[in-house]
RNA sequence: GGGCGAUUAGCUCAGCUGGUAGAGCGCCUCGCUUACACCGAGGAUGCCGGCGGUUCGAGUCCGUCAUCGCCCA
C-alpha cells in the first residue's frame, strides 16, 4: 500500500500533465510526498476541472479511432447524427450524445477498436434561411440581389466563421468522438460521393424526373418532401358557391325532409352548389365531381356548368372522391392546386390549370392554360398578382355581389404547412426529380425483417415497416442555392444528360451547348449516405473495410423516416450491405411539465447553462437515469441537482480514502481478502459489473445508471465507508485500506462512461497512473467475487444495525446516547457472525457494551432477528407508549403477511401446481414470520406487565 | 379515420421473461457521530385508471371501457 506516499511514483510519470492534480505533474516538479496540509476540497469543482480533463484527453489523442484498442480488437463504430452547421447544442443533442458517448467510452475501455465519427450537415433550407436572415440584419444585398455565386460564397464564409460551434459545445458534454476525422456533407470528397450516388441511381432508373403536384413552399419558393410538411388544424370556413348549369338546364333539388330523411320538398334550380375551403382556387377549376350514387346529382353527370368569373365551361363528373355527406355533395375540382383533385383529374381526364406563381400569387397574365376557354374581364384583371388570401377575399366579395355565393359555414380543417417556413403549403404543378423509393424500400424492409439490422425498441420497428410499406416517391430536388447542385445538364431541346462533370455530360451530348439544372438536392439525400460517405466511399478505404457496417446508430424517433430509413435504403442500394447492425431509437426530452421544449414556449433548458451550473457529469447522469427505453423524459432541474450531489458523494468517498491513506495497490487481489466486510464489498462490486454490462449491452441506460447509483451511494458510501472506520482501527486495517482503494478505483472505472469528468479527475487525484481513466481496462470479474457466506453474514449484520437504529429512533433514544445490547438467544452461526463483527455493530448502532442474559431484563425492548433475539435495556429511557405502538404496528404487518401466506399454503391447487421452490419459499417465509410474531408478542406482554407494575 | 403508447406513493418515473410493490425529489421526526449539510439516522404515504377473463398466483398476459399523449391520413 502507500506506494505513492514516499519517493517517486510507482509508474513512469504520464506524459500528460493534469492541471487539476495538485500533487506531482502539475508544475513539472517530481511527485512529492503526501501533503496533509493540502487535503482535497469538499466538493468537486467542475468548472475548473472539466476544461483540464478535456485538455488532457485531447493532448493524449484519447479518442482517435482505434485508441486503446487491444491487438486484434473488434471494431465498434458509431456515427454522430450530423447536426446542422447552423445548430447549437440543445437538450435533445445532449441526450443523444450522452448515450452515444457512454457506448463509445464503454467499448473503448473494453479494448474495442472504437470509431465515433463526428461531422456536420450543410442543412440546405435551414442554413440558407439563417444566412439570409443574417444578411438582412447586416443590411447587405439580399440573396436575389447578389446572385447565386456570391450568395453561396457568403454561406461558405459564414460556415467557416460560425459553423460548427455545436461540436465545440459537444466537448463540454464530454463527447469522445474523433474530431480529427470530422466531416461535412459539403466536403469535396463527400460532395463527389453524393454526385456519384445520383449518377448511379439515375443510370439504374432509380431517379427520374416527373411533372406532378408537389408540396410547394411559397415562402422559400421550393418544393419540399412529404416529410417536411406538417398538418396543422385550423379554424376556417366552408363556402358554398353556385355554378350555373349550361344549356338552360334545370332540376329539382330536395330542400325539405321528413324524420326518416326522405325528401318532402323540392325547389327548381338552374345551378349546382359546390362547397370549398379554398375559393381562390376556383380560377383553376376544370370540373365538378359528384358521387356516382348520389341521387341528388346523378342525372347531371355529363352536363356542364359555367365557371363564374372565368366563363370556362367545365364538366360534371361522377367520382367517388365526392363525399355525399360532406358540404353539398358536389365538389369543385382544381387538379393543379389540390392533391385529391389531381387524382380525380387524372381519373376523369380533366385539365390541370396552374393559376399561381411561385409565391402563391394569382398569375393570369400570359397564362395560356388559363385563358384557353376563359373570358377576359375587368374582374379577372383585378385579381391578377394578388396574394392567394387577398384573392380569396376578392373572389368572395365578387361572388356576393354577383349573387353566386350560396352561403358560409364555419369549419375546422387540416392545412398543410412547411415545417421550416410555417406557411401554408401550396400544391403546385412543377417538374421535379424523384427517387423511386418503393424499389429502394424492399431491401430496407428485408434487412430488418431478417435481422441483419435490429431496431430497438420494437415499437419503432413497426413504425419503420409501416412507413416503408406505404412509401411514396421521394422528391429530392429543391429550388435552393445552398446544397449539392444536381449533376444534370440539358441541351437546347431540354434533353437531360446526367454525369459527374459538365465535360462528361457534354461528351454524352455530342458537344451540344448545355445548361446545368439549377436545383440542389434535398439535404437528406446527402446525409442519407453519411455511413459510406464519412468512411471514404467510393474509395475502398481501410476505414470502410474496418468500420462498415457500423455497429450502432443512436438517434431520436423524429428522424426515423427522414434519416434512418433513407440510410438503410441508400446504403443497401449502393453496397448491398446494411449501414448498421443495431439502431437504438430514443425518445424526446421534454420540460418538466411534459411540454416539448421550444423557443416560442420559452421552456428551453440550455444544456450548456446547466453544465455551467451543475457540471457535465450531473447533466449526463440525469439524462442517462431517465433514459427508459422508448419513453419521453421530463427533465427537471432538481433532478440534475440531485445527481450533482451524487458526484459530490463519490468525491467525498475518495476524499475519505485519501484522508485514511488508502492507496491503490497494483498487486491487490480481490479474491484474497479475508474480512467479511471486505469480502462482501468485493462481491458487490463483482455483481455491479455484471449488472452494468448487461444493462449497457441491452441499451437499458436507466438500469445502468440506477445500478451505479445504488452501488456507490447505497453500498459503498452508506455502508462500506462506515464499516471501514472501525476496521481501520483493528487488525485488518491494511487489508481494509487496500480494499477501500480498490473498491473506489472500480467505482471510478465503472462510472466513467456515464460521468467521465469527475472520475477522470479523481483517477488522477488519487494516484499516479500509467494510463488515463478513459483508457483504463474494463474489468472482467463478476459474480465469482461473491462469497455467499460473507454476503449472508454482512446482510445479517447490516440488518441488525438497522433494527437497532430503527428502535432507537422510534423510541426517541437520544441520538448520541450509547446503550448496551443484550443477547438473549443466538444460533451458532449468528453468534459467530456477531463475534467477528462486534466493532462494526458497536460503532454503527452506538452500542455501549455487549451483554448476555437468559431472560429479558425488566423494561427492555426486544428485537427479533432471524437466528437471534436481542434486547435493548432501555427501562426509564424509553417512551412506553411509543414502544407499544411500535410493537402493534410490527405485529399488524407481520400478522397480515402470515395470514396471506397461510391462505396460500392452505390452497390445494397452489400446492399441486406451483413449482416446488416457490412453495418452499412461502413455507420458509411463514415460519420466519410466525417466529418473529412469537417474540414480539412476548415483548408486548412484558411491556403490558411493565405498564401495570409502573 | 388508421396506428402506436401511457394511466403505479404528493410530484417525476422504474418495475425486462407472471411468484414478498421500488427509486429520486418532496414531506415529517431526530442529528454538526471529524468523507460529505450538495450530509447522516429514522418515519409516513400505494383499491399499480375501471370492469371482465386466463392462471395455483396478475402491476406484469388477454379482452373491453374511460382519460391523456404521439405519429400517420
Amino acid at each position: 500500500m502507500a506506494l505513492a506516499s514516499i519517493g517517486p511514483a510507482p509508474f513512469p510519470a504520464l506524459s500528460l500533465p493534469f492541471p487539476f492534480r495538485r500533487r506531482g505533474g502539475m508544475s513539472g516538479r517530481p511527485p512529492r510526498p503526501r501533503m496533509p496540509e493540502m487535503p482535497m476540497e469538499k466538493t468537486f469543482d467542475a468548472k475548473t476541472a472539466e476544461p483540464a480533463v478535456s485538455a488532457a484527453w485531447e493532448a493524449a489523442g484519447a479518442f482517435r479511432a482505434g485508441a486503446n484498442a487491444r491487438p486484434g480488437a473488434e471494431a465498434f463504430s458509431i456515427l454522430l447524427p450530423p447536426p446542422n452547421v447552423t445548430g447549437s447544442l440543445h437538450m435533445g443533442h445532449a441526450f443523444n450524445h450522452t448515450l452515444m458517448d457512454i457506448l463509445a467510452r464503454w467499448h473503448r475501455m473494453r479494448g474495442d477498436d472504437v470509431l465515433w465519427q463526428p461531422g456536420l450537415d450543410h442543412a440546405g433550407i435551414a442554413t440558407q434561411m439563417v444566412v439570409e436572415r443574417e444578411l438582412a440584419r447586416e443590411g447587405n444585398l439580399s440573396r436575389r440581389e447578389m446572385g447565386r455565386e456570391a450568395f453561396v460564397a457568403k454561406v461558405w464564409e459564414w460556415k467557416e466563421k460560425s459553423g460548427g460551434t455545436i461540436l465545440e459545445q459537444s466537448r463540454r458534454l464530454g463527447d469522445s468522438f474523433d474530431l480529427s476525422r470530422n466531416r461535412f456533407t459539403m466536403d469535396e470528397g463527400f460532395h463527389d460521393a453524393v454526385l456519384r450516388v445520383f449518377v448511379d441511381f439515375y443510370r439504374r432508373g432509380l431517379i427520374y424526373r416527373g411533372k406532378r403536384l408537389v408540396n410547394w413552399d411559397p415562402h422559400f419558393e421550393t418544393a419540399i418532401s412529404d416529410l417536411e410538411v406538417e398538418q396543422v388544424e385550423e379554424k376556417g370556413h366552408l363556402w358554398r358557391l353556385r355554378y350555373r348549369l349550361e344549356g338552360g338546364e334545370t332540376y329539382r333539388h330536395p330542400v325539405a325532409f321528413d324524420a326518416e330523411g326522405r325528401a318532402t320538398g323540392w325547389e327548381e334550380r338552374d345551378y349546382l352548389v359546390v362547397a370549398t375551403t379554398r375559393p381562390e382556387t376556383m380560377l383553376g377549376d376544370t370540373g365538378v365531381a359528384v358521387h356516382p350514387e348520389d341521387e341528388r346529382y346523378r342525372h347531371l353527370v355529363g352536363r356542364t356548368v359555367r365557371l363564374p368569373l372565368v366563363g370556362r365551361s367545365i364538366p360534371i363528373v361522377a367520382d367517388a372522391h365526392a363525399d355525399p355527406e360532406k358540404g353539398t355533395g358536389a365538389v369543385k375540382i382544381t387538379p393543379a392546386h389540390d392533391f385529391n383533385d389531381w387524382e380525380v383529374g387524372q381519373r376523369q381526364g380533366l385539365r390541370a390549370i396552374n393559376v399561381m406563381d411561385t409565391r402563391a400569387r394569382i398569375a393570369l397574365e400570359g397564362n395560356a392554360d388559363f385563358w384557353e376557354g376563359a373570358d377576359a374581364s375587368e374582374a379577372l384583371a383585378g385579381l391578377d398578382g394578388l396574394d392567394r388570401y387577398e384573392a380569396r377575399d376578392a373572389i368572395l366579395t365578387l361572388a356576393e355581389e354577383e349573387g353566386w355565393l350560396d352561403g358560409t359555414d364555419a369549419e375546422t380543417h387540416v392545412v398543410p404547412h412547411g415545417d421550416r417556413s410555417k406557411v401554408a403549403i401550396e400544391p403546385f404543378l412543377t417538374d421535379q426529380w424523384y427517387v423511386d423509393a418503393a424499389t429502394l424500400a424492399r431491401p430496407a424492409l428485408a434487412a430488418v425483417r431478417d435481422g441483419r439490422t435490429r431496431i430497438l425498441p420494437e415499437r419503432d420497428e413497426k413504425t419503420y415497416f409501416h412507413w416503408l410499406e406505404n412509401i411514396e416517391p421521394w422528391c429530392i430536388s429543391r429550388q435552393l442555392w445552398w446544397g449539392h447542385q444536381i449533376p444534370v445538364w440539358y441541351d437546347e431541346d431540354g434533353a437531360p444528360y446526367c454525369a459527374m462533370t459538365e465535360a462528361e455530360a457534354r461528351a454524352q451530348a455530342g458537344g451540344k451547348a448545355l445548361t446545368r439544372d439549377p436545383d440542389v438536392l434535398d439535404t437528406w439525400f446527402s446525409s442519407g449516405i453519411w455511413p459510406l460517405g464519412t468512411l471514404g466511399w467510393p474509395e475502398e478505404t481501410p476505414e470502410l473495410e474496418r468500420y462498415y457496417p457500423t455497429s450502432t446508430l443512436v438517434t431520436g424517433f423524429d428522424i426515423i423516416f427522414f434519416w434512418v430509413a433513407r440510410m438503410m435504403m441508400m446504403q443497401l442500394a449502393l453496397t448491398g450491405e446494411v449501414p448498421f447492425r443495431e439502431v437504438y431509437i430514443h425518445a424526446l426530452v421534454r420540460d418538466e411539465k411534459g411540454k416539448k421544449m421550444s423557443k416560442s414556449l420559452g421552456n428551453i433548458l440550455d444544456p450548456i447553462e446547466l453544465i455551467d451550473r451543475y457540471g457535465a457529469d450531473a447533466v449526463r447522469f440525469t439524462l442517462t437515469a431517465m433514459a427508459a427505453m422508448g419513453r419521453d423524459l421530463k427533465l427537471s432541474e432538481e433532478r440534475i441537482a440531485g445527481y450533482r450531489n451524487f458526484g459530490t458523494k463519490l468525491w467525498n468517498a475518495a476524499r475519505f480514502a485519501e484522508m485514511n491513506d488508502c492507496q491503490p495497490d497494483p498487486g491487490f487481489d480481490p479474491e484474497a481478502v479475508t474480512l467479511t466486510a471486505n469480502r462482501w464489498i468485493v462481491g458487490e462490486t463483482g455483481r455491479l459489473r455484471e449488472t452494468l454490462d448487461a444493462a449497457l449491452a441491452a441499451y437499458r441506460f436507466n438500469d445502468a445508471a440506477n445500478a451505479l447509483y445504488a452501488h456507490v451511494w447505497g453500498k459503498v458510501c452508506d455502508w462500506y465507508v462506515e464499516l471501514a472506520k472501525p476496521l481501520f482501527a483493528g487488525a485488518g486495517a491494511a487489508e481494509t485500506r487496500a480494499t477501500m482503494a480498490w473498491v473506489l478505483d472500480q467505482c471510478l472505472i465503472l462510472m466513467h462512461p456515464v460521468m467521465p469528468f469527475i472520475t477522470e479527475a479523481l483517477w488522477g487525484e488519487i494516484a499516479e497512473r500509467g494510463k488515463l481513466l478513459c483508457h483504463a481496462d474494463w474489468p472482467g470479474y463478476g459474480a465469482e467475487l461473491v462469497d455467499p457466506a460473507a454476503d449472508a453474514e454482512m446482510n445479517w449484520i447490516i440488518g441488525l444495525i438497522e433494527d437497532i437504529r430503527s428502535v432507537r429512533a422510534q423510541l426517541h433514544v437520544p441520538a448520541g446516547a450509547r446503550v448496551p445490547l443484550v443477547e438473549l438467544e443466538l444460533a451458532p452461526a449468528q453468534a459467530e457472525a456477531l463475534e467477528r463483527n462486534r466493532p462494526l455493530v458497536e460503532r454503527l448502532a452506538r452500542i455501549e457494551r455487549f451483554e448476555r442474559a437468559e431472560a429479558p431484563p425488566r423494561g427492555a425492548i426486544t428485537l427479533a432477528r432471524e437466528g437471534g433475539t436481542f434486547c435493548l435495556p432501555l427501562a426509564g429511557v424509553i417512551d412506553v407508549a411509543a414502544e407499544r405502538e411500535r410493537l402493534a404496528r410490527a405485529l399488524d404487518k407481520l400478522g397480515k403477511e402470515a395470514a396471506g401466506l397461510r391462505g396460500k399454503l392452505a390452497n390445494a391447487a397452489f400446492l399441486a401446481r406451483a413449482p416446488e421452490d416457490v412453495v418452499d419459499e412461502q413455507r420458509a417465509r411463514l415460519e420466519a414470520a410466525e417466529a418473529e410474531i412469537e417474540v414480539l408478542k412476548a415483548a408486548a406482554a412484558r411491556l403490558a406487565d411493565l405498564e401495570r407494575g409502573a
